[in-house]
Parts: structure tokens; sequence; C-alpha cells
DNA sequence: ACAACATTTATGGTATATCATGGGATTTTG
DNA sequence: CAAAATCCCATGATATACCATAAATGTTGT
């Protein structure tokens, strides 16, 4: 949950926000990252939530099953692990702060069981989008008890 | 659940009003607050309550769906736990006071299975807008009121 | 009914722990 | 051996926990 700025160093370095850390320490020491499918962003998740992408992707008798397959191996390819370290930071890869554009300054917006890691201005915009959207949807996101 | 106005310290801190606390208090030890999608105001209440949002729309639609990715991001990036400490008391953020524009005083107002929380003028405003609202659309209450 | 007392609640202030971040030391790798 | 990646320590800022007072509410006894 919620949406944190944190610095990005010379070396890539960035503090994962504390609430997030407590919640991945739980089950585990280190995070997966891989560049988004869609957006100009990082995402990353725990190591068995990819997992349980996969086994339902192949269990799926959803006729674009294929699609998806494919997806998930370009994921699967693209992913790495990230131990924090002791004062709970992960250093970023030059490929996935580029894919980003992140430089000094990098957003976390939590997604649930994944969570997004955002170059700030390309977020405000993005989040913008987001909003404006969900607006127009509102009917069917009132039954859903959001707002 | 009445309306309860109370203090906004320069922290941010606020007490959580006691009839409030002790239905959060069977439950859990902390609530989850985040901006209204289309009010100037705070909204809040459990964790579960969003879990199970979060649930819904997992299994309403796939993994890559451009639509929970928005959905996911709107919920689980501006919402943020909130534990009340020993005396009652939440701390908001910048983000979510300057969202409802409160300051000083902020007034509690119970929806059932969430609340809200209000700048008192604003708040004055609108339940003057709601009630002018009903009337409106309900003549039939009106002429009885009348009579 | 009223007074004296007790308990819960709200609010202000201060101390403490945690977190984010910069710099440097150490290890690994090619 | 040089370059890069990883680990470890120091510091300032921030947020959290703790304590202390004040107000409101509730309770008891005469």
């Amino acid at each position: 949950m919620d949406t944190i700025n944190n610095k990005v160093d010379g070396k890539g370095r960035v503090s994962l926000p504390s609430d997030y850390r407590a919640i991945v320490k739980e089950l585990s020491s280190e995070i997966v990252c891989y560049r988004s499918l869609s957006l100009p962003c990082i995402e990353g998740c725990l190591e068995e939530t990819l997992d349980k992408l996969a086994s339902d992707i192949e269990t799926s008798t959803d006729f674009f099953s294929e699609t998806q397959d494919n997806l998930t191996n370009l994921i699967f390819g693209d992913a790495k692990r990230f131990a924090f370290d002791s004062t709970g930071r992960i250093t970023l890869t030059e490929k996935l702060l580029k894919h980003a554009q992140i430089t000094n300054e990098a957003v976390f917006v939590g997604k649930g069981r994944k969570f997004q890691i955002w170059n700030p201005e390309n977020w405000e915009k993005e989040e913008a989008r987001i909003r404006a959207d969900a607006l127009k949807n509102r009917p069917s996101l009132r039954t859903k008890e959001i707002d």
C-alpha cells in the first residue's frame, strides 16, 4: 500500500519503504523485479507471486492462454531477484532504471500483491490518467464500494 | 453514528472518536485511509474491506488486464494503514489533509462500513447539499412534511 | 437531587526508536 | 590487479511511543 518517494544514489541504490519491507520480511528476504510489459515502470513482487501466476496460466483453459504464456515467458526472462541489505536497500540494474527513466528519485506505488517503481514525473501523469479514467467508470466503482 | 468534531494538531494527529475505536478494536488495531475519489474528504475503513475489494477485482479480470492494473493502482497506491496509539490517535499524512483541506479541526462522519473525515466548513456545505438533493428527488416526502 | 469521586476521553508536549541516505571499507569478479 | 558489486558504519531527519494534564462523562452514597 501507499505511495512513497525515495532517493536513488549513484550506485542505483534505493531504500525499499519500511512498510513494504515489513511485509516482505515475513515471507522472504528478497523480492523479484522486472520491466513492466505495458508501462514505463519497474514491477516488483514476491517470487511466489510469479510462481503462482505461472501455474495459474498452465492450468488455464482460456482461449488466449497461449498469448498469456508468451507474456509470462517475457516476464520470467526479464525478472531478477533483489535481496535487500542490512539497511533495507536494493540496488537496481541499469536495464530497469533505464526502462523506467529513473535517475535520482523513485516513487514506490503499492498494488496489493505487487508494487511499481516510477520516475516521479511519469507517475504524476499516470496517476492523473487513472483517476480520470476511474471517475468516468464511477457507476461500476460505486457497486464495489471504493468511493 | 453521529458526526464528531475533533482537533488536529501540528503533527496531523487526531483522536479517532471512541465509538469508532470500540468497533475497530474488536477486529483490528488499525484502519486504512485514502482520498475520496470524488469528494474533498478522507475516507476510512478496515483493511479487510479493501482486501475483499481487491480479490473481487482479481477474480473478475486476468493478471494482465489493464482495468485491473488501474483499479489496484488507484486503491492500493493511495491507501495507507494507520495504527492508533495508546491514546487512540492516528497521525494523518500531508497528502490526505491537503486533499480534504483540513488544518485545525476534522469532522468524522459515519457511513456504515466506512467513515469520512471532513473539513468542518466543507462538511456543513456538503450536508446542506445532500439534504437539498434528497428533497428535490422525493417530492412526495415534501408534501407529507408540509401537511 | 446533589455532591464527591472515579473513569474514560481528548489534547499537548517530550523522549525515544526507526528510517532514509551518504560515505567508506571489504569482497568478488573478470 | 583493476573495476564493480556488496556490505557495514555514521548521521540527520522523521515518525512513533510514552507521559502528563485537562475536559467530559459516568457512578456512588447520602
